[in-house]
DNA sequence: ATTGCAGCTCACATCTGTGTCAGGTTTTAG
DNA sequence: CTAAAACCTGACACAGATGTGAGCTGCAAT
């Protein structure tokens, strides 16, 4: 699979799929013509990788962990990691929540004309 | 209260305080001199709009949803702007639980010799 | 009055994932 | 064989919140 096949199954950039290759996140084999070539568990990987990243793990972060994954191997420091990061995301949950929690209050106050607040009909800029 | 007083206070750098202003975000009075006066409402202002910081708003968005908490005036753009943010955020929150998840089970994996997984004593970066 | 800390503005640096352009090579279709 | 499409490297740009430094002014205590 060529990388074009690859970030069309995935979805990602062509240009974000070398940028994981840079940062070893993800490796290829060069065919002949120095072109990059993938089997189908880079897309599993490419997924993943996207995965972490949406829960805002930086690159390094992820290649930090990608090992425990992918070879299976499991270090202190990784099973360190792996717990960290399993926290980080657990509180960043916590602040999504509070905040939503809060805009509920503000959509349900500003929603009810009769709570007291202004409708205006037109943007406060 | 002087700019000082209210990092000290609300835990943010003096240098965000100022840009927060150049956002449009918080409001100081000039003293005589020039210096920024603020009156205790700022520590509140300044805890929400970390709130929404940390949820992920930008500044821009921040700035279009306060009048509906401040000066509690809502328009039809702001109730749309409120709940896409709130949508947004639910999604993110999504986002996370499937990472945790994810990260969940590669710890079990990875603190469960008997799985199968490699266990090795230094870190291979 | 002097010293020293706090504040002011302006401006440039940082970090990260991506977009994008340039200039060149490989692959594929006709 | 040729043209088009896909790929290659390298490099620069961006956005957004914050860090940092220079050079100057205000304020408080001695």
């Amino acid at each position: 699979m060529r990388i074009g096949d690859l970030a069309g199954k995935t979805g990602v950039a062509v240009r974000s799929l070398r940028y994981y290759e840079e940062q070893g996140l993800l490796t290829s084999v060069r065919g002949c013509g120095g072109q990059r070539q993938y089997d189908e568990s880079a897309v599993e990987r490419v997924d993943l990788i996207q995965l972490l990243y949406s829960a805002g793990l930086s690159s390094k972060a992820i290649r930090g962990l990608l090992p425990c994954v992918v070879s299976k191997a499991s270090t202190p420091e990784s099973r360190t990691a792996l717990a960290a990061e399993r926290e980080r995301i657990d509180g960043q949950i916590a602040d999504l929540v509070r905040a939503r929690d809060k805009l509920d209050e503000i959509i349900l106050f500003s929603g009810s004309p009769e709570s007291g607040c202004t409708w205006v009909e037109t943007a406060q800029v």
